[in-house]
Order: C-alpha cells, then structure tokens, then sequence
DNA sequence: ACTCGATCCTAGCACTGCTAGACAAGCGAG
DNA sequence: CTCGCTTGTCTAGCAGTGCTAGGATCGAGT
C-alpha cells in the first residue's frame, strides 16, 4: 500500500499548491486574474487537474478561505495575548482584524465578500471559521457588559470592524483616519 | 431644433428604462443574470444599444447605485423626521438603513458591493452619494458626543450599519437577531 | 512482458462583455 | 416630392470565461 500512500501524498501536496498559487496570484493581480487558465499554467497542469481536486473556482475561493481565517484566528489571538487590561485587548483584537484584511485584502475578500460556497452561523460551518468567531468571542465576551450576550455583542462588534474593513479598502472610506475609528468603535461599545 | 429635442427626450427615456430593467433583474434574478444581452433582449433593442448609452456594464451598475443612494437618502430622512427624541432619531436612521438594504439588496450591492466605477470620498464623489452621507450625518452628527469629530463618528456609526447590513444578508449573522443588534449599537454609540 | 485501470491532456461547448462594419431610417436641401 | 447624407441600429464576430467529454498515456500488479 506504500504506493497508494504515496499517491495521496502527492495529490495532498498538488491541492496545497492550488490553494497557495490561487492565493498568491489573487493578492499579486486580483481575484478577477484567477482565472482556471492561469492557474492551471502556474501549477503546471491542465485545467480539467484543477476539477479534480475541487469541484470548481468556488471551492477554490473556499479553501483560500478557510486557510485565511484560521491565519486570522491565529493573528487576533497573538495579538491578545501581548495586551493585559481587557480595554487594550480590545484594542488589540480590532487593530489585529483591521491590519488583517489590510494585508490580506484577497483572503478577506474570499472570506467575506466573495462567495466560497461555505455555510455560515450554522451546524455545518467549517471548523476553521466557527474558531475564528470564537477567537474574536474570547475577548470581545468579557467586555460586552451585563445583561448582553456576549455572542450578540461580538456579531456587532465584528460587523462594525467588517465595515471598516471593506469600506476602507474599497475607497468608500479614507484610509488616514483608521486609528481614531478604531479608539472610538472600542471606547464607545466595550464596556471596561 | 424640435426634432432634435425630440430624440434627445426619447434617449433619456430610454436610458431610464435601461437602468430600471437592470435593477429590475437584478433584485429578481441578482446580478449575476444581468448580462448585457438579457437586458438588451428585456428592452426590446440589441446590446450595441446598451454601449451608446454607458461605457459597459460598470456604468450599468453605477447607474443604478446612483438611483439607489438617493433613494436611500429620502429613506432615512423620512424615517428620522417621525422621531422627536435624539435617541430616537438615531435608532429610526438604523432601522430605516438596514430596511433598505434587505429590502433592496441587489441596489445596495450596486452601491457598495459592486465595482459601479465610482469615486467616493473624493471631490468628484456624485452628488447622490454625497448627499446620502450627508442624510446620515445630519441625525449622527447631533449624537457624536463631545470632542468627537461628526465626520468621523458618522463613518464609524455607518461602517457599524454596512456590517450588519452585509454580513447578515450574506448569511454571516442569523438574521432574526436584528433588533437587539440594532438597540446594542444605538444605545453604545449614540451619545443621548 | 503484458494488461488494464488510474491519470492527465487536448479540444471544445456555452456563455460572458464588448465592438466593427453593414445596413436602414429619417432628416434637411433642392 | 425626391434625393443625398447623417444618424441610429442591428448582425456577426472576437477574445476571454468556467467547465467537461473523450481519447491518449503512463505505470502498477500479475
């Protein structure tokens, strides 16, 4: 069976190297560059290679996802960790979030605003994004004050850094003004 | 020089229908099914029609957007002239929002969603998009609070709104929970 | 060494936004 | 009333998209 494995070893490592060069390309050019073409001739492969490993571009979309929001999960939960008063975890947490999507703009994007095929708020939520809410729930819960429930609180906390996040990047907001946002969304809805 | 008045009065007519059918589609079918010649066949007039018209789809969609924000904007004046208290008219500016956005949800993703090739934020913003933010921050700037800039707290009160509006129609909030959400940010934000 | 199944690629389909060039309609001039 | 000409419209087609059927090829197990 040695040769099976093997086999499975090399498809599992053909797949990352989808997802990554789908990524890479959709931060370099933009995701309207991903195109099937393209990215078969970057992995070296034919196209039909790419709808084996995935049942078309919108789990591709998803897979890049995934992978961004457990980067996410990691990158707010690191950034936590470094703060010690509830207030500047807070403040941690939405600089974490905001210079996420800033750096990340493409996997924001397949997370949030393009569509991955993925279920959201529900039971068959993917594990990776079910962790990343419960990354921003951690800290956000302690600080959501009596008698509001911490998961309500953090679906608005998130919405109003989701806000910021897109709006700026699409040019709907000025970028200069980021941080002054940031302390007032944390000085006016934590509750410290 | 009647003729000529004429045909002009005709054009414009028939660039309303074009924009009207576009927004029609899309909120029936969303805009994935508004191809060119779907929405030519809808107005009765081949595609090269359509580019006589706008530059191409973009522009469609800009249209439309346009459409969209003033409509908005007399949206959320109407629903805050029925308020007395500031509290109040806060509160109505959200519900009247984000009545908007699930009530239209493919202008909305024309206006914030969609690349309708629109500058914001900018001098050459268009004037309906202006004046939307100017709508918000009539009943916003009233409650920014001391020492808070009103621009700046309106475009932190509206990323909040864009969230909620967006996260919950693309299924990443259960969208029963609307209200308290709407009451956690009024009550948080709003200095009354 | 050979068979046969897994794996991959070539070629192509239906669709997209967009455009060049042929064509017709309707205007003003004689 | 007729004739040229501008203006407007349509047919046909291009390049590119996501996706797939079917044949070629390669390699593992007998």
């Amino acid at each position: 069976m040695s040769v099976q494995e093997r086999k499975e070893r090399e498809r599992a490592a053909r797949e990352r190297l989808i997802v990554a060069t789908a990524r890479e390309l959709a931060e370099q050019q933009g995701w309207d560059a991903v195109t099937t073409r393209l990215l078969a001739e970057r992995i070296e492969y034919s196209q039909p290679v790419l709808y084996s490993h995935f049942r078309g571009k919108r789990e591709i979309i998803g897979a890049v996802a995934l992978e961004g929001a457990a980067e996410m999960a990691a990158a707010v939960r690191a950034a936590v960790s470094g703060a010690n008063s509830p207030r500047e975890r807070v403040a941690a947490l939405a600089r974490a979030y905001l210079d996420f999507a800033e750096r990340n703009p493409a996997v924001y994007d397949a997370m949030f605003q393009l569509d991955g095929g993925l279920a959201f708020a529900d039971e068959d939520t993917p594990a990776p994004l079910k962790d990343a809410f419960a990354a921003l729930l951690e800290s956000l819960g302690e600080v959501a004050g009596d008698g509001v429930h911490p998961g309500l609180f953090t679906e608005v906390f998130w919405a109003a850094l989701h806000g910021l996040a897109t709006l700026t990047r699409a040019g709907r907001l000025p970028p200069q003004d980021t941080e002054p946002r940031v302390e007032l969304l944390v000085d006016r809805l934590a509750m410290v």
